[in-house]
DNA sequence: TATATTTGTAACCGTTCAGTTACATAAATA
DNA sequence: TATTTATGTAACTGAACGGTTACAAATATA
């Protein structure tokens, strides 16, 4: 299977994991909590984003602690980036563009 | 099924197709015969690509021209670019880093 | 008109994905 | 020591993914 930083961030609960550990440091159990989804579930996803080198996992006792690391985050950063020139030239105003794209993101509450 | 930007990406052989769109519009035949997989295979990624917005289609006679839509990589671009601040705290030198993930892609010949 | 070219798509296959429930284990606490 | 807490993981399920081959249809060309 494929493990890199494009998949870790293919799935939407992911980057909500990311934007979440982005914030803090945080056990699998207190990232479990703040989704609908099973304990499992997210368990699979952090493993996931282990394994992708999204995030490092740091045991301290019974608890585990995830912690973000954003440099590996960089790969696909760079590779969209390539295209930044063209989606510029293709723009009358990629100013207007982002204030566009901010209205959509609010009218349909998007995070991803 | 998922149909947005980051899925869109998610496949390496989709990211190489977006790579030879940018540098041209092409026919979905010439697209094929560029990668080792079948045409249908193409075909499902190109159609892929543009439920994801990525890539628009013109039929001209009985052929089909593949153009890349650059300004929705914008979205995934953003998402990203979130935590450039991060990973810009965290290294000591981003430009040497950069130099690093240079050398470890000519080393692996990727793409992705 | 007969043939070749370009494309779409249906049917199928094996694998992966994302989730569930159920159970096991190790560490902290009463 | 008994219980609670934090976590891992196995087994299962249904859907999606990524590929194939085979066939159909529309357009261009000889």
């Amino acid at each position: 299977m494929r493990r890199d930083v494009f998949q870790a961030i293919a799935d939407p609960l992911r980057r909500d994991i990311i934007s979440l550990l982005a914030k803090q440091p945080m056990t699998i159990n207190a990232v479990a909590k703040k989704f609908e989804v099973s304990r499992p579930a997210v368990s699979k996803h952090l493993k996931i984003l282990k394994e992708c080198g999204i995030i490092t996992i740091n045991q301290d006792g019974r608890e585990r602690f995830c912690q973000i690391e954003p440099k590996n985050l960089i790969p696909a950063f760079l590779w969209i980036e390539q295209y930044k020139t063209l989606w510029e030239e293709k723009l009358d105003s990629f100013e207007n563009y982002l204030l566009e794209l901010q209205t959509k993101n609010k009218n349909n509450d998007q995070n991803g």
